[in-house]
DNA sequence: ACTGTATTTGGTTATTATGGAAAATAAGAA
DNA sequence: TTCTTATTTTCCATAATAACCAAATACAGT
């Protein structure tokens, strides 16, 4: 692999890496359905506030959410709805996984 | 959240962060057009044999792929098409930071 | 059984990621 | 201005990851 296609690949590993976390994922499944901002998000999550903060601007920095302040607060709606595919093929994985392990109980 | 959730989105992160490395990305993208054994991938990617072992392993533990031993050699194929969507949607991300940073630059 | 080839596994080390505590920043209210 | 609330940032300790080398395993051929 060359340079140029190490950091294609690269690049695209880092937009991963930023929904490969429970948490993450999480705050991307809520804010799929509505906004909502950073203390919303601190109380539904049950971790540090300055944790939530920290994930919040890692899935920015990869584009899939932005954010907005209005007053105080801070509102991070997603960015792209395009992170439903995700989960689609996520569970399409996980579907297939366990046939096959329940497949291999019935030999 | 509680640990039911937690265990489902850790579960779906899992599989997400299989697939979050450069090296990893590659060898998914070669298997999407056909098989190949190990000592391919490793000439392919260029790095040392036991690292892109330990990939293939990752990537199998995820689901994403399976081995066949055949003689000395193990092939390994895709076992899910869906991961195109995976890809579908970074560029899709990709595509909008960078008609952001575009947009930000002729203001 | 012995040899050579393909692959996996274990060990070591360097790098990176995570989470909480505390400090810093931002902005509205008194 | 001072106080309070919301959020981000910095610092630090700990855990997870990744790469290579070396050793172990698997297997076909002699």
């Amino acid at each position: 692999m060359n340079k140029q296609m190490l950091q294609r690949y690269a690049t695209r590993a880092e937009i991963l890496k930023a929904l490969a976390h429970p948490t993450r994922l999480f705050l991307v499944d809520r804010l799929s359905r509505r906004e909502h901002c950073v203390c919303e998000l601190v109380e539904l999550v049950g971790v540090d506030f300055s944790t939530v903060s920290k994930h919040l601007s890692i899935l920015k920095n990869a584009g899939f959410v932005t954010d907005e302040k209005r007053g105080l607060k801070v509102f991070y709606r997603l960015r792209c709805p395009c992170v439903a595919d995700f989960f689609r093929c996520v569970d399409t994985v996980l579907r297939l996984n366990a046939e096959e392990k329940l497949a291999s109980l019935s030999k």
